[in-house]
DNA sequence: GTCTATACGCTGATAGAC
DNA sequence: GTCTATCAGCGTATAGAC
């Protein structure tokens, strides 16, 4: 501690060079470890990954994983930890659209919150994260529900969510995985209507 | 091989004993090894149980569970292997009613399946197990809409109803774990009526 | 037939050389 | 700071004693 300089603060001897040195140099290999320990544990889940795996997937040593995370354990933490993004709940009007929008960004994109799925039914602590996470959405949702038992209806419009986006990424269910965001949204908007106010057809 | 005699074919010098002897006996302990197998496969999914646990589970020791199934995986197969209950698709006006009972025997009971859902994101053999029966139950429904995108409709179905099994036994949320099946299926009725024909509200 | 003892590989994790 | 060498534990699977 006591002869170590500030990485930040002093300039390297060179002037051409965008100083790749010190801390910089750190922090990118161990964002390269992070990014090879979400691939790893999106695609084999919390148990068949391996601190030797994801440190020949990032080209660096094993200890060097162990130096810098701790244990397996911390590493899976910090791969999978979400910013825990907050939404706002809209008008029940609204609402379909919105968890609609949701379901498209989850069904675009590999949406970061794979590796945390892939082991939410094996791992404890994973399933512990996704639920507390699915708890949270529920609560929010069901206050954008003006219908009888809006807490249900809210948890199963996220067991919806939870299906599709599980069933296309994670099975790679065929028609799933084909289809398009739009025809998937399209498709579900009359259910999700349905779901969020009681009935399908106005009085039978 | 030579001196044994048939276990089946020969009675024993006892007479008041209903013979719980021999293969009887065999057949007894294998089958409380598959329901020990069963049970941990369930609740800890593929990787996280060991062939010790269930042995220890099971009263007996672990090599015999290997003397019986060979290894851990065919251990897995015998105990996961479910009869592949064909079921008939029904008229898609009735077809709702059924998906709906379905998911109610999903729902009520601790369903034989969930041995196998439980590793459907980690083992790529109950992986590919899951995807297989799921693709069949899709393939099968979506002979019964009459609607456009007859397949991607009932691959969503599906996932609809592996959302909220998964909701309920795996993640255990709270609100779907302690509604009752008809609640649940209740809700989503109307949902499913409109995922089956084409619109929530016949022209708007 | 059933269990004891053990082999062997692989895991996460640690200590110490460079 | 980075890597080599190694530890201790647990996993499946096997060989042999009873």
């Amino acid at each position: 501690m006591s002869a170590a300089r500030n990485p930040e603060a002093g300039p390297p001897g060179e002037a051409g060079r965008p100083r790749p040195s010190r801390a910089e140099r750190r922090r990118q290999t161990e964002e390269r470890i992070l990014a090879s320990a979400r691939r790893e544990f999106a695609e084999r889940g919390y148990e068949r990954t391996t601190i030797r795996g994801v440190a020949g997937a990032a080209g660096v040593d094993p200890a060097l994983v162990m130096q810098y995370f701790g244990s397996k354990d911390q590493l899976f933490r910090q791969a999978v930890h979400v910013p825990a993004g907050e939404e706002l709940p809209a008008e029940p009007a609204e609402f379909a659209e919105l968890l609609l929008s949701i379901l498209g960004v989850k069904l675009s994109g590999q949406a970061a919150t794979m590796p945390l799925l892939r082991s939410a039914f094996t791992h404890p602590e994973a399933t512990e994260a996704v639920r507390a996470s699915l708890a949270a959405q529920i609560a929010q949702g069901a206050r954008a529900i003006p219908a009888d038992d809006p807490e249900l209806r809210s948890a199963l419009l996220v067991a919806v969510l939870l299906g599709v986006t599980t069933g296309r990424h994670l099975l790679e269910l065929d028609h799933l995985r084909d289809a398009s965001p739009e025809q998937i949204t399209d498709l579900l908007r009359p259910a999700f209507q349905a779901l969020i106010r009681g009935s399908s057809e106005p009085d039978a």
